[in-house]
DNA sequence: CTGAAAGCGCTTACAG
DNA sequence: CTGAAAGCGCTTACAG
């Protein structure tokens, strides 16, 4: 192990194969055909030397690192908390599972605030060429980051909700959709004093496009659209439960509660119950995620598969990668469905 | 922006500030001395170029990639649900703070079973040197990977519980000693039937040293381990019920349990309230970890600082990269420190 | 303080 | 089917 040091590169190979090191490269990418018997050759000692390609020789000239990033435009922190557990770890095994596939490496990097006066990460990871794509997870408003890769035609594909549609290629559920849906649901249960909890801050495009959908039922519903019926949540079950005692104590209360992510649905069960309240026959509840909680503590939910976002992104950006001419972008809708359980299931009370 | 295909290099900035290459690379890394005026020249064409360094021709001759691996010896899957939520994005939190400060790349990696034919990733990546360095989570026994860079002298730090103590780096907790105070606590309480939950399968180190911590104290105390004592539990809330469920429908009921994991304690604090089992006059518990599951639920538990962990490991990595000479192994580990609650408080009743 | 040149380990025309 | 040569974009002795 002690002349390990200096690893065994193409010209090692080619001295003990007795060829030249173009052939061992032909051999080894199978892009040039050579002799059947060269090939064993080759391959043998390629075998025995324990031989792989340098990263940074064979990128400085193909001009590719099979590096992708996953990055999400806010402090790390921000995103694992508002993402929570499993929808994190959903949306990297989606990705994961396909770029492992695929032999990408994944990198991963968000925004470090606080070091506004350096060049933000991502564009530093784009000139420098350390990564041939990226995926931005959880997009905002404020984005001049993903501007500026856009504007260099950097191939990048959104999971999540996508400000600019038909510009930037995107994955996801269409929430702003299934907000329409859940809050249709509840009108169609003759339920006309809906308030809605966002999941998040407004700041999060996802957030935005929940409460867009919320908005556009009712107003379709011919129901006013009442301020003091929305509260900006966030990722704590507590927060659900404060939505509840908010919407609980004003004079007209609500009878029904369309809740942005499940774990605050579980927090209004719990004012709920606190305030011998029956959900849902003094108030139905129904939300987004459909996760565990959803189906341990019976609410009604809809599904956003964050695998199938992640593996669907990763495809995409795959394909981005490898096709020669560029096409325009593409929006993938993941398919959303609405499962019932108990906790919207009755008509309301007045 | 047509002709910005091709990046600019360090060849432009040269001939539009009237250099010579060597002297741009100089300039920009530090590397010697530069005229004052020079390097002015220099800089204000880097700037206006928004040239940066392209990291594989560098990376080529410099034989550093600035990217450091997270690898985890498990299937992602297993890797984030046994992690759970906050454990594992503290860890990457402080892992990033560190790296980002030291300009290091993130890259991710994890244990694609079911590809067992491929050579493993992580050894992929080492061979064809796309990385400086790795920081390994949650090792487990079979660890033929670790082996194979250990013994290429691969640089790399063990975030999480080490086999192989004074041979490779690492920083933890030390959960042996956890286990042993754990116990010790409710042993000093009175207890003598004191039962043991594993915060998942054996096979992860973490778990193993836990429960050793746990049947040293005992058998300190004269004590006989008794399997029916000891359940293997898992990242479930549930499996803390079932635990309970276990121990309470022995002969000779345990009257203190030793969690291996907050959400675990969680179970056996449910399964008491609905059998009617008072916590701690009935049940006296104690857990690992304290997150904010043992604070909402008033649990006694022994801090397990992952950021920390984190911060400390990309630390050491660091140093392990940049020192010329290598040095024996280093084993970092973190205090932790016991948050007594009301679960554990009170006298056993026998 | 500055430049010319070699070389890092590959891939890819080009010629045969 | 195979090899000699150029070149990817840098860094780093070496000379001056």
């Amino acid at each position: 192990m002690k002349k390990s040091d200096r690893s065994v590169t193409i010209k090692d190979i080619a001295r003990e194969a007795g060829v030249s090191i173009s052939t061992v490269s032909f051999a080894f990418n199978g892009t040039a055909p050579v002799a059947q018997e060269t090939k064993e050759r080759i391959f043998e000692v390629i075998k025995r030397l324990n031989y792989q390609p340098n990263s940074a020789a064979r990128g400085l000239v193909t001009r590719k690192t099979n590096n992708i990033c996953l990055f999400t435009p806010h402090p790390a922190s921000d995103f694992f908390s508002f993402s929570g557990n499993s929808v994190f770890s959903d949306l990297l095994q989606g990705i994961g599972d396909v770029l492992d596939q695929r032999d990408y490496n994944l990198l991963i990097a968000w925004d470090n605030l606080g070091h506004k006066a350096k060049t933000p990460k991502l564009v530093k990871l784009m000139r420098e060429r350390a990564m041939d794509g990226v995926l931005i997870a959880l997009p905002s408003h404020d984005s001049s980051v993903i501007e500026e890769l856009s504007e260099h035609q950097f191939p990048m594909v959104i999971v999540g909700t996508n400000d600019r549609k038909n510009q930037i290629n995107s994955v996801d559920v269409d929430n702003y959709d299934i907000g329409y849906r859940n809050t249709k649901h509840m009108l169609g249960l003759g339920h006309s004093r809906i308030a809605f909890i966002s999941p998040g801050p407004l700041e999060f495009l996802v957030c935005e496009d929940r409460l867009e959908g919320y908005r556009d039922a009712l107003q379709e519903a011919g129901i006013k659209y009442r301020e003091d019926y929305v509260f900006i949540g966030d990722e704590k079950e507590h927060s659900g439960y404060r939505a509840a005692s908010s919407f609980l104590s004003l004079k007209e209360t609500p009878t029904a509660v369309v809740s942005g992510r499940d774990i605050q649905a579980v927090g209004v069960l719990e004012y709920a119950r606190e305030n011998g309240l029956s959900v849902p026959n003094d108030l139905a509840l129904i939300s987004f995620e459909n996760t565990e909680l959803a189906q341990k503590y019976n609410i009604t939910s809809s599904t956003t598969d964050l695998y199938e976002i992640g593996k669907e992104g990763a495809k995409l950006l795959h394909k981005v990668l490898t096709r020669k001419k560029d096409r325009s972008a593409q929006n993938v809708v993941i398919a959303s469905e609405l499962i019932i359980r108990s906790s919207c299931g009755a008509k309301p009370k007045s």
